[in-house]
RNA sequence: GGUGGCGUAGUUCAGUUGGUUAGAAUGCCGGCCUGUCACGCCGGAGGUCGCGAGUUCGAGUCUCGUCGUCACCGCCA
């Protein structure tokens, strides 16, 4: 037996008891005649003591001993005479009997502790260890968590969990696919899937109405901090059902985790039209933790000779509140954020609204005081306030006030992560054009219903059309999103053809589909949740890499096994494999 | 594919206008220490300044290239 108790268990009630510990060494305090050691393991730390009394054969041992050593120790539970209230296990320690080395350990390459010294790059090439750092280990445990609490509410409400296959076709529009060659089909690949889509439809066909999975999908494109290339979805399916059964249904699950798991209660959440999201956040997942709303004030600044708004399609204007003490070198920052070339504005008008009711902007050659006022009053700026202009191409002024409107908030510590927000963006657009191959991509996907009172604009005004189509975004981050499927194989075949498909791709690519709407497919509707994105929200962090246990580092690399790697060359031979790889 | 930040001791970092032998903290090793818990005190070892060119009498420092890493844009139905 390695262990009688964990190392986070023993208690002033243990007292007298002899105990049998097992755990690594996380410190050793050497006084001379008595000695120290902290043993952990994941459930806390239990000092261990050697002094003049202990056996000289265990201090001989305890020499030996260094930080991460594995070790098994037993001794009898005794109260401490100085006592550290920090620590659970802060009452008692184990007057030594025994101890064991199980496993010698090298210097570790950081320290293994809360406020460890090792770098980002150090600690995942030695994930092994970070993962034994406590701040880390939560995050696993609170995953885990989370994961236990979605599938007791789904199974509760009667879904079933299924498991879809992982080497599927691939199929175009969307990501990238990660392919993987068949050896027993010469020449002919897999794909790992971006996500159960088609599978998840095919069970409802297969009347499963109530479907669900935890599963990984994979992406082959470029990472960001909360973009890995395989991730986890909350995927699910529903027949028989509208938008509104499906968005109630997950409102409920997001509601019972943020109880279940955080003990928090959240508001109802709202709908937001996509169109209201991008007109007044210049954004389709807005975050709602504060209000700094994007106002069009193209009307009332035009035609005063002032060439740049007078020249532009749209003017827009945020009011940041408490700013208009904001200094000449802030205001020059400001324009100097928004003129970089990831945003891309050519300038930042300012007018600051003076305690005194005055104004001051950047433009008073051209506005007076009150049309500077008409400005306030239309963007709800008060004295005190400063509102920012920004003109050009609708589109892009949009994006790019949502982005300043960001900004203004980190600086003005407005985005508590402690504050949660949900609600949900409905009615997106159907298609997106895309200037480069001159052509409608579906915004969701293929299979996306158009809402039925816009089917008729399908032959007029495709780009108007909009989707049964939503998305759920807490605090500005887009969680997952889903959409009402296309059951009807005519209007499935209208939207293939909006997108360019010829009848024959449609049948080589979709062709299984098409064939099982045939047999009687029930009106069906899903989402997906990004399940990383919501851990990594409960937890407070910026980046999905903490709440996965072996994540990829930016360009898509394992740096602790180094993956990926070139295979030997019988392997490419058994694959049929040539490399033609690009000398640079 | 693009833009920017970073790369100096095991680790985290400092390093002035380009100028003698590249520093600190921590970790590591040795010694002392009976109530520590970030123990304390004394001593010691530890460096391809990412790599390669270039400018210069002289480069950790400036220039170019390259590699690694992080953030963002493009991309991600």
């Amino acid at each position: 037996m390695y262990r009688t108790h964990t190392c986070g268990e023993l208690r002033i009630e243990n007292l007298g008891t002899e105990v049998t510990l097992s755990g690594w060494v996380q410190r050793i305090r050497d006084l001379g005649a008595m000695t120290f050691v902290d043993l952990r393991d994941r459930y806390g730390i239990t000092q261990l003591v050697v002094d003049e009394n202990t056996d000289k054969s265990v201090a001989e041992n305890l020499e030996k001993l260094g930080r991460e050593f594995v070790i098994q120790a037993i001794g009898t539970v005794r109260e401490r005479s100085s006592k550290n209230k920090n620590i659970a296990t802060g009452d008692v320690e184990i007057a030594l009997k025994s101890i064991q080395i199980l496993s010698p350990s090298a210097v570790p390459p950081f320290t293994i502790q809360d406020d460890t010294d090792g770098g980002d790059d150090l600690r995942m090439k030695y994930r092994y260890l970070d993962l034994r750092r406590t701040v880390v280990r939560k995050n696993l445990e609170l995953r885990a968590k989370m994961a236990h609490a979605i599938r007791n509410y789904l199974n509760a409400d009667g879904f079933i969990e299924t498991e879809t296959p992982v080497l599927i076709k691939s199929t175009p529009e969307g990501a990238r696919d990660f392919v993987v060659p068949s050896r027993m089909n010469p020449g002919e690949f897999y794909a790992l899937p971006q996500s159960p889509q088609m599978f998840k439809q095919l069970l409802m066909v297969a009347g499963f109405d109530k479907y669900y999975q935890i599963v990984k999908c994979f992406r082959d494109e470029d990472l960001r901090a909360d973009r890995q290339p395989e991730f986890t979805q909350i995927d699910c399916e529903m027949s028989f059902v509208e938008q509104k059964d499906v968005l109630e249904t997950f409102e409920g699950l997001t509601r019972y985790m943020f109880k279940e798991v955080l003990d928090i209660d959240v508001d109802e959440f709202p709908w937001m039209p996509y169109s209201e999201a991008m007109e007044k956040y210049g954004s389709d997942k807005p975050d709602t933790r504060f209000e700094m709303l994007i106002n069009d004030i193209s009307e009332i600044v035009k035609g005063k000779d002032f060439v740049v708004f007078d020249s532009a399609e749209y003017i827009g204007a945020i009011c940041a509140k408490g700013c208009a003490e904001y200094t000449r070198k802030q205001l020059d920052g400001l324009t100097n954020w928004v003129k970089r070339p990831q945003i891309g504005a050519k300038g930042l008008v300012y007018v600051k609204c003076n305690a005194d009711g005055s104004y001051k902007s950047s433009v008073d050659k051209f506005y007076s005081q009150e049309e500077l006022k008409l400005w306030a009053e239309t963007t709800g700026a008060e004295a005190g306030d400063l509102i920012l202009v920004m003109s050009g191409d609708k589109n892009h002024m949009l994006d790019a006030l949502g982005e300043l409107r960001l900004e203004m908030a980190n600086q003005l510590g407005l985005r508590d992560k402690k504050v949660f927000k949900p609600l949900w963006v409905v009615d997106f657009p159907l298609l997106e054009w895309d200037e480069e191959s001159q052509r409608f991509f579906a915004m969701h996907h293929p299979f996306t219903s158009p809402k039925p009172e816009d089917i008729p604009m399908l032959d007029t005004a495709p780009g108007k059309v909009r989707a049964n189509a939503y998305d759920l975004v807490i605090n500005g981050v887009e969680i997952g999103g889903g959409s009402v499927r296309i059951f009807d194989s005519e209007l499935q075949s209208k939207m293939f053809d909006l997108l360019g498909f010829t009848k024959k791709q449609a049948e080589e690519q979709f062709g299984f589909l098409m064939n099982a709407f045939k047999y009687g497919a029930p009106p069906h509707a899903g989402i997906a949740f990004g399940f990383d994105r919501l851990v990594s929200l409960f937890a407070s962090l910026d980046t999905i890499r903490d709440v996965i246990a072996f994540p990829k580092n930016n360009s898509g690399r394992d740096v602790m096994n180094d993956a990926p790697a070139p295979i030997a060359k019988e392997q490419l031979d058994e694959l049929n494999l040539i490399l033609n790889t690009k000398e640079k």
